[in-house]
DNA sequence: ATATTTTTTTAAAACGTTTACAAACCTTTC
DNA sequence: GAAAGGTTTGTAAACGTTTTAAAAAAATAT
C-alpha cells in the first residue's frame, strides 16, 4: 500500500541504496541515474518515512517543548517564535503542556524521551524536575528564569524588580503594591530594591493571587477579593504586576471601583506582551526573539555537537516599555 | 550506549520477544517472568524507542495540528485543549503554523506525512490546499469553519452573523458598521441578516484590515486609519466585529476619540476568548470543549476505525453572550 | 593488450521494535 | 505411559531507512 524507497528503486532500475543516495545528496551517484530517481519520485510522489529514518540515524529532528500554560500571552509569542525559527533550522516541535502538574511534566519529559527528541526545551512548572532533567543525556534548556545545575536562560527578574522599583521611588512613589502569586525573584528584587532606596515594602499591599494555569479568571476574582477585604481601595500609589494579565485585570479592578489610571495608580506589568502594547500597559520588555534565538543556538549546538560543557544559566537584560499606564520621571 | 529490549532481555534471563510481551501487557507470560522484567525495566529506567514502534505498527500515535496563526487566542485556546485531550487519549501533537502562507501549509502536511502522522487537524489559510489535503490517505480534519469536499467543523459563520444583525435591529440600532478583513461568511450573514429585516447595509462602514497573521498592530494602524478618513468620527450606532480582538482595538479606537461604549455605540466581537470575558466585551461564543470533543472523536474514528465514508460537515449553532460593551434589548 | 585506479553500484547488515511460528514444557486424560 | 491439550518461551522475519564493505563497471595508465 505504502509506497517505499523499494519500489523507487525498481521503477528507476537502480538498488534501493542508490536511491537513498540521491535523497540524500550523497556524492557517486551518475548523474543520468539520479535524474531518472527523481523523477520517479517527483512522478509518484515519493516521502520518505522518517521514523524509519530517526530509527536508523538516531536522530529525529524533533525537539520537545513543554510549556506551563498558554492563558499568559507571553508563552505563546514563544512558543510561535520557537515553532518557526526551529522549522527554518530543520526541527519540528512535540508541544507539550503541563499545567503546571509536576508529575505531568515529568511524564512529558519521558514521553519525549520515547520519541527520540534530539532535544527539550522547558518551561518548568518550578523546581520538582529540574535535578533529574538536569541529569538526562538528551540536552535540555530551561526558558523565562534561571535555574542551577541546568542549561537556563531567562530575563534577570531580580534586576527587574529593582529597575521597576527604583523608577518608582525616583518619580516620587512613597507606597508600594505588588500583585503576583507565592513571592519570586521578581519581588524579591522589587522590595530589595525599595529597600535600597531606602524604603519599605508593606506586606499587607501584596495582592496573592492563587497559582493557576487553567483559569485566568481566578486572578480577577482574588483581586477583588483583595479590594472588597481593603475596603474597596489600597493604600499605595504605585503597583507592580507579575505578568500583564495580571497588570490588566488589576487595573480593570481598580478603574471599575472609580481610580483612575495613571492619576491615582501607576502600574507597570511584566512580559511586554501585545496585551500591554494594546492595553497602553507599562511593562518590563522580554526579548522573546533574542530569547529564542539564543535557546536554540545554544541547544541545537549541544544536540549537534555534542559539547558536554557545564551548564550555563544565561541572564538577559531587562528594559522597561513606559506607556500610558504609568506616570515616572525620566 | 543506549539501553533497548535487548539488554533488559538479558538482564531478566528471557527473550526479547518476551520483554516485548510484558511492555506490552500480551497474555501469555509467567508470572514470575513478567515481574522480574519489570523489575530490570523500572531499575536501569527502560523506556521504548518510538521511533522502531511506529516502524514497526505503522501508527505513530501523533496528530499533526496546523495553526495559521497565534495572535487570535482563540486558536490558543483551541490548541491548549486539543493538546489535553489529544493527550488524555494516547496521542501526542506535532505543532505547525502556517502563517497564512499556502506554500508553507502544504509543506506542514508533507512534513505530517513524513512524520507518519496518524491524522492531521487544520486550520487552513484558505481553499489553496483544500483539494489535495482532501486526497491523502491520512485522515484530516479542518476546523473553525467548513470547506467542501473534507471533513470539517466549525461555528455556523452565516447564522452567527444573521444573530447578531437581528440583534442589532431588534435592539432599535438603524445603522451598523462591521469591522474585519476581506468579506466572509460573518459578514455575509449579518448584511443578509440585516436585509432580510428590512435594512441595508453600508458599504462605507465596512472597516476592512489587511489581512495579517503576524502583526496584530497592523489592526490598529488600519483601524486608526479608517477613523482618520472618517474624520474621527464614525456612521454607526452598532459595530460587529470578525474576532474579539478587532473588537477590543476597535473600542479602544473609538473610546481614545472621546465615543463612548455602548452608549454611543454598541460592539460585539467573536470567539467569546477571554480577552471578551477580561474587557467586557459582548461576543459570539466559540464552544471550544464541544468543537475539540467533536473533532478529535471524529478524527480518531476515522483513524481507529478505518471508516471510509463520505466527508462530514459539522455545524455548531452560535450562542451570544452579552456583556457591558453592548446594550441590547431581550 | 593488461594492469591500475577511479567511479558507480549493489548486497547486506544494522537501527529497536512487534509478531507469526515453532519449540519446549506442563498438565490432563485415557 | 503415551496422546492430547494448553501454556510459556524463543527464533526469526519484518517495518523502511542508512551505510559499510565489497563487487562491478568504467576510465586511465602502462
Amino acid at each position: 500500500m505504502k509506497i517505499t524507497m523499494k519500489e523507487i528503486a525498481k521503477l528507476a532500475n537502480v538498488s534501493q541504496s542508490t536511491v537513498s543516495r540521491v535523497i540524500n545528496g550523497n556524492k557517486g551517484v551518475n548523474e543520468e541515474a539520479a535524474q531518472r530517481v527523481l523523477e520517479v519520485i517527483e512522478k509518484v510522489g515519493f516521502i520518505p518515512n522518517k521514523a524509519a529514518q530517526t530509527l536508523k540515524r538516531s536522530k529525529s529532528h524533533i525537539i520537545g517543548v513543554l510549556l506551563t500554560e498558554t492563558y499568559n500571552p507571553y508563552f505563546v509569542e514563544l512558543i510561535d517564535k520557537l515553532e518557526s525559527e526551529s522549522r527554518k533550522r530543520g526541527y519540528n516541535i512535540l508541544l507539550h503542556v503541563s499545567n503546571r502538574n509536576p508529575i505531568v511534566e515529568w511524564e512529558s519529559v519521558q514521553n519525549f524521551i520515547a520519541r527520540q527528541v534530539d532535544g527539550m526545551i522547558i518551561i518548568p512548572s518550578g523546581e520538582y524536575n529540574i535535578e533529574r532533567i538536569s541529569k538526562l543525556p538528551i540536552p535540555s534548556i530551561v526558558m523565562t528564569q534561571n535555574w542551577k545545575p541546568i542549561d537556563s536562560i531567562g530575563l534577570d527578574h531580580i534586576l527587574a524588580g529593582k529597575m521597576v522599583a527604583e523608577k518608582f521611588v525616583l518619580s516620587g512613589h512613597k507606597t508600594f503594591g505588588f500583585v503576583g502569586t507565592a513571592p519570586d525573584e521578581k519581588f524579591l528584587g522589587f522590595s530589595s530594591g525599595l529597600q535600597e532606596n531606602g524604603v519599605e515594602f508593606a506586606d499587607k499591599n501584596y495582592i496573592v493571587l492563587q497559582e493557576t494555569s487553567t483559569n485566568n479568571f481566578l486572578i480577577r476574582r482574588d483581586i477583588d477579593a483583595y479590594l472588597e477585604q481593603a475596603g474597596g481601595t489600597v493604600d499605595f500609589t504605585c503597583c507592580f504586576a507579575a505578568n500583564d494579565i495580571m497588570a490588566l485585570e488589576f487595573m480593570r479592578a481598580i478603574e471599575d471601583r472609580g481610580m483612575k489610571v495613571p492619576e491615582d495608580i501607576s502600574i507597570i506589568g511584566f512580559d511586554d506582551t501585545y496585551l500591554a502594547k494594546i492595553m497602553g500597559i507599562s511593562s518590563v520588555h522580554q526579548p522573546i526573539e533574542e530569547m529564542v534565538n539564543t535557546t536554540l543556538e545554544l541547544l541545537l549546538d549541544r544536540v549537534e555537537n555534542e559539547v558536554t560543557s557545564e551548564p550555563v544559566q544565561i541572564k538577559l537584560n531587562p528594559t522597561l516599555v513606559e506607556r500610558s499606564s504609568s506616570n515616572l520621571k525620566k
